[in-house]
DNA sequence: AAAATCAACTTGTATATACAAGTAGAATGT
DNA sequence: ACATTCTACTTGTATATACAAGTTGATTTT
């Protein structure tokens, strides 16, 4: 894999050391300074990687004293530009593929404005299933532009980060997105997929993704059993 | 009001030019370096107010070419760090207190941890209703604790913003927080006062907000309607 | 013993500079 | 007319430096 940016391993590793149970809440992060020391970078380096972590809501920086851990959510923190496999511990989480990826044409009446180029390409369309401890949590419906990703529908997405996959192998990285919440009554089959009681509505969530590449973004429909686990994230 | 820092300034500044159609979705703004000769600031401080701007969904930057306008989503933008009074324009959305704020108990079963200082001083309460074109959206319930706020529950809450008061006021910032989604059936007061008609489930969000005063957090509960408008916000 | 002051840390804001990497349009070559 | 190359922009990454403002604990003063 390509080199990252050093304020992007820093943030990874810092993360990695908060999600692993290295920090824990409460905790206060080494200062600005020593991360600079430890890292051998300089302190604008440390603290880009530092705001990235604000920003999804690890840490809470406070003027004078440091950077504290902020307690990870128990729900899944799927409103971070990072795809929902880091956000939780990947032991709590995993994914069944339940329509591997195909071309199609998108659907009628899609919810994001698309271009010429993208409706003349067509998709690559497939559906996930989420599940925490075992139960389904959500529903995943991911819906690709058909645009120069030679052999994605071979990939295999079992248990595996889509975002890892499209960062790996089309060097494709999110740059942030748009998402809309909706409360619903689920259809028959979200109800059944996701094992929902009768008269338990749900969360239908609608991204479209952007990504370095440009005017190329995906789009994303989720549907979410909010009974147990709450859909949550920092900002 | 205290002077703002000037990453701050321009970023409100820009942010205003979009929120007032003066750049429109798919405008492209000034260059960075165009930003910094106008302003009389430098290239790290305008960054750093379009690192904001991004990261709420307004501008998305493409390396080499320029930072984009996003379309201003219809919803109610509720996931950024600002208050909803900004993140769409005033003439859309009004507020109406229905009950004033009074110093109270916390209530039994609260959703987020509180502190024994929080727990102690009790809390100001309050519920407001916010209408989008003088239809009624959502219904806000705010917990700010009794910590320091003299004469607070004499302030007017109506169509104004609370984040602005708490700046103006009591020099609270936000600088972050947590929130939760869930879909449920709506209470009958809650029914009542959003004019849900039956079975149509609405979104409860649940939000901690933490502020520049340390150890000092609010919180507030939120139930939206979602069927007209849905929650959108960018990341 | 309590209050005030001080020192040494922390993060916040800002300037200055340099080079890498991406994009678009102009200029040149075939 | 089309393809290739070049130029001049753009944002991305990173270093270096300085001072402001906040926090905490030690020290000094009362």
């Amino acid at each position: 894999m390509e080199q990252l940016p050093q304020y992007r391993k820093l943030y990874e590793q810092l993360r990695k050391h908060i999600t692993n149970g290295v920090y824990r809440k409460g905790d206060i992060l080494p200062s600005e300074n020593e991360l600079c020391n430890v890292n051998g970078v300089t302190r604008p380096t440390v603290r880009k990687a530092l705001d990235l972590l604000a920003n999804e809501g690890f840490i809470t920086k406070h003027q004078g004293l440091g950077s504290v851990v902020n307690k990870i959510p128990k729900g899944i923190g799927i409103l971070s530009i990072k795809g929902t496999t880091s956000a939780v511990g990947s032991e709590n989480l995993s994914t069944k593929v339940i329509v591997k990826p195909k071309v199609m044409q998108w659907p009628e009446n899609f919810p994001f404005p698309l271009t010429e180029t993208e409706l003349e390409s067509g998709c690559i369309y497939f559906e996930r299933l989420r599940l925490v401890d075992g139960e389904p949590f959500f529903y995943d419906i991911t819906y690709i532009p058909n645009i120069n990703l030679p052999r994605f529908t071979s990939y295999k997405l079992d248990n595996v980060s889509l975002f890892d996959t499209l960062r790996e192998h089309f060097k494709l990285e999110i740059k942030g997105g748009k998402q809309h919440f909706k409360a619903v009554m689920p259809s028959k089959n979200i109800q059944d997929q996701l094992a929902i009681k009768d008269n338990q509505p749900i969360i239908q969530l609608q991204r479209k993704l952007s990504t370095n590449r440009l005017n190329f973004n995906f789009y994303s429909e989720l549907f979410c059993n909010t009974e147990v686990y709450a859909l949550s994230g920092g900002f």
